[in-house]
DNA sequence: AGCACGCCGACT
DNA sequence: GTCGGCGTGCTC
């Protein structure tokens, strides 16, 4: 009877999984790598992957369990899948089991065979959508250029493209000519958000289902429920699906011919996974592509420095200095934007000319209007111009979108008394005020409260909000806007998207809706609005307190905020003809405190490669990614002291053994996390660094196990969990 | 991670 | 007398 090795979900941290990460069992038949099993763990039955034969197993075979049964309705997964699972698995540092298992749809965990196969039977019943055809553009010089060099190249390419430059019609392109020179070829298209999945799918579908049928485009992303996502599996698996869209986890949908990847919005954090397996779906589609020869497009107005630094631009010799894997293709223009100032993307900078000629007189952006808060008087949240600017574009019939990304009435209440402060009991954070349905909220463990009536350490009954939300924003608005007409003589009409208000259901298709109908006068919203949508008749955007963002204190926040407010800016004047109808200025406002800031500087003149070049020489002056290459280790436990007591311990460890790559790996001491207590759970991390990708993985690996074994020694009982984040975005 | 077994408080 | 709290321990 073989005996084949099975990958099963067991945590890395248990003891099963310490010994060897795959587990024995006995079969009737010898079982193709990447065959679906059901094996008995324990007292239940889990899936499994089939991971290969277990050719000298050392114990009793006669001990060992019989694999249940085999999922022989779903093909065995391709080894292009079984080498990409391996290599998350090696690179995150997670186990094999916990990477394959959690890369599949949990409808296939969660099913038992019966139904498993009784779901398979009735799957291709597929129900006609009705789709309005769209066909395919003439593309303008500037997306035809870049679509030679994508056909001539190999790629990876770093599509660097203005919002509004018509990034999509390149991708639709670029699938539409795979799919047709090769009727088996399949394409994956993945995109930061759930919101940005719908209209995606729907350009897809108009433009591929009358050529390809039914069934041929498949979406995949957590909001779906676990019938659609099997669906969906199965479609890419079995080859039916050609087009997958999705949100990260699509990065290990199961494509046997899959030969061509996008990224869309690459820079976007959303693409690392913030639990578990801590993966960035960005950087495996990379490693996907590569593996499998497949083009990846890697594109975004603003893109990562990590992908900025290893792209070069066309025409230009190959990698140097360390970058430069990537070749850098360029739209700079907004086609059928309005706008006023004429900078365009830029040509400054570290060589950002391209293979298409970037001429300063490029895409058309906003005029960008800067208030200098220093100038106003204290606590002013919208300074008389800006307001003036807000009041014409109602008067005219526009729209205006006015960005906090803060959502709640006041992030903290305050006693002008005592100083008490409406601090979060389980937490080191405030509890935000939000009034209307009259709550204290901790944004990071939910705990909710009625708002007090006075304050709880002294009965003052006069408790103020400190700060501004985007519930507060929206009164003020309406506050302000009160006497301003729109041109039918209704008076101004607010709205507001954030979490809060799009929690329900469809509540966010809802409002956009009302924007896109002309309902809406004044929107406000948090970074949800940023992304994406296409407004026809905004032309303002204001951003009124961008400076918070500068207060943190990880590096990567200004680049997250040059891309938030260019992103933004975007959203502005998309429609020429109507722009140009109305007679009307498009704008972007910033209101701000620190108008040298570089952001703010770079911002002024819409200078991407400006700002890159000028974060990119202090990122390199101070030794930090994507000059050096990083790892967290984090520690939770009920106090401080225990999780860095971990971390120390782990620390210590690794320097009296010498693990390989030590030389080239710089361990950080312990320090408490920027919120340090969660739901009164301390939380303590520990930096890892190093010049060598290579040194930080060997170190990484190799100190695995004394992580382990620290975590079962009594002294370390308390300790809640521990984990490794490898290349984390946040530190 | 699940899911057991296992030993101590408030309910029919 | 049981139902159930979550503390330790195991899973090829």
């Amino acid at each position: 009877m073989p005996l084949l090795h099975i990958a099963v979900h067991t945590p890395a941290h248990s003891a099963i999984s310490a010994a060897s990460e795959l587990l024995s069992y006995r079969s009737e038949q010898l079982l193709p790598r990447g065959s679906l099993v059901r094996v008995p763990l324990g007292k239940r039955e889990v899936l499994g992957v089939v991971w290969g034969e277990d050719t000298d197993y050392a114990g009793e075979a006669s001990a060992l369990k019989s694999v249940a049964a085999v999922l022989e309705g779903i093909a065995a997964l391709p080894e292009s899948w079984l080498r990409l699972v391996q290599f998350a698995a090696r690179y995150y540092q997670r186990s094999l089991g916990e990477m394959a298992i959690t890369a599949l749809p949990p409808a296939l965990r969660d099913l038992t065979t019966e139904q498993l196969t009784r779901r398979l039977k009735r799957k291709s019943q597929v129900q006609p959508e009705s789709t309005t055809a769209d066909t395919a553009l003439a593309l303008n010089p500037e997306q035809a250029a870049v679509c030679a060099q994508i056909s001539t190249n190999e790629g990876p390419f770093l599509l660097f493209g203005s919002t509004g430059s018509g990034k999509t019609e390149v991708y639709l392109h670029q699938a539409a000519q795979l799919l047709q020179r090769d009727p088996t070829a399949q394409v994956l298209v993945m995109v930061p958000e759930i919101n940005l999945t719908p209209q995606l799918e729907a350009r897809f579908q108009a433009r591929f289902t009358t050529q390809l049928g039914q069934g041929s485009v498949v979406s995949m992303h957590s909001g779906m429920t676990p019938p659609q996502r099997l669906k969906s599996w199965l479609a890419a698996h079995t080859g039916q699906a050609r087009i997958v869209l999705g949100t990260r986890m699509a990065v290990f949908a199961s494509m046997p011919q899959l030969q061509l990847i996008i990224v869309d919005e690459e820079h976007d954090p959303s693409y690392k996974q913030q639990e578990g397996a801590r993966y960035s779906a960005r950087d495996l589609a990379i490693w996907r592509g590569h593996d499998l020869g497949a083009k990846v497009i890697l594109g975004s107005a603003t893109p990562s420095l990590e992908s900025w630094w290893a792209s070069r631009p066309a025409g230009t010799a190959g990698p140097q200095d360390g970058g430069g894997r990537y070749l850098r293709l360029v739209m700079p223009s907004r086609i059928g934007a309005a706008g006023i100032g004429a900078a365009g993307i830029g040509a400054a900078g570290i060589g950002a000319t391209g293979a298409v000629a970037t001429g300063s007189a490029a895409g058309a952006m906003p005029r960008l209007r800067m208030v200098d808060m220093r100038q106003q008087p204290r606590r002013t949240v919208f300074s008389e111009a800006l307001l003036q600017a807000i009041t014409e574009r109602v008067e005219r019939g526009e729209q205006a979108l006015i960005l906090l990304n803060r959502r709640g009435f006041a992030p903290v209440l305050f006693c002008g008394d005592c100083g008490w402060k409406s601090d979060c009991p389980h937490c080191s954070a405030h509890q935000v005020f939000h009034k209307n349905d009259r709550t204290l909220r901790c944004h990071h463990c939910g705990y909710t409260q009625r708002v007090p009536h006075a304050c709880p350490s002294c009965g003052n009954p006069d408790i103020l909000p400190l700060g501004k939300g985007t519930e507060q924003l929206e009164e003020e608005l309406e506050r302000l806007l009160r006497n301003v007409q729109r041109p039918d003589g209704d008076p101004a009409r607010i709205a507001r998207i954030d979490a809060d208000t799009t929690r329900a259901k469809g509540a966010l298709e809802e409002k956009l809706a009302h924007m896109h109908a002309g309902d809406v006068d004044v929107l406000v919203g948090t970074q949800m609005v940023a992304k994406g949508h296409d407004f026809r008749r905004v032309t303002l955007v204001a951003a009124v307190q961008p400076d918070g963002a500068l207060m943190s204190s990880d590096f990567r926040a200004p680049e997250r905020l040059f891309s938030l407010l260019l992103q933004a800016a975007g959203r502005a004047g998309r429609d020429a003809a109507y722009v140009a109808a109305q007679g009307s200025k498009v704008e972007m406002w910033l209101q701000t405190l620190q108008p040298d800031h570089a952001v703010y500087q770079a911002l002024r003149r819409w200078d991407y490669a400006g700002f890159a070049a000028q974060q990119l020489a202090e990122r390199r002056d101070a030794a930090m990614p994507p000059f050096a290459h990083q790892a967290i280790i984090r520690a939770d436990a009920r106090t401080q002291e225990v999780a860095q007591g971990f971390l120390r311990a782990a620390a210590a460890a690794a320097a009296s053994q010498p693990l390989p790559g030590a030389d080239d790996v710089f361990v950080y001491p312990p320090i408490p996390l920027a919120v340090q207590r969660v739901a009164n759970i301390e939380r303590a991390q520990m930096l890892i660094e190093s010049p060598s990708r290579k040194a930080l993985q060997q170190f990484l690996r190799a100190w695995q196990p004394t992580l382990h074994w620290l975590r079962s020694h009594p002294e370390h009982k308390a300790l809640v969990r521990w984990l490794v984040d490898v290349d984390p975005q946040a530190i």
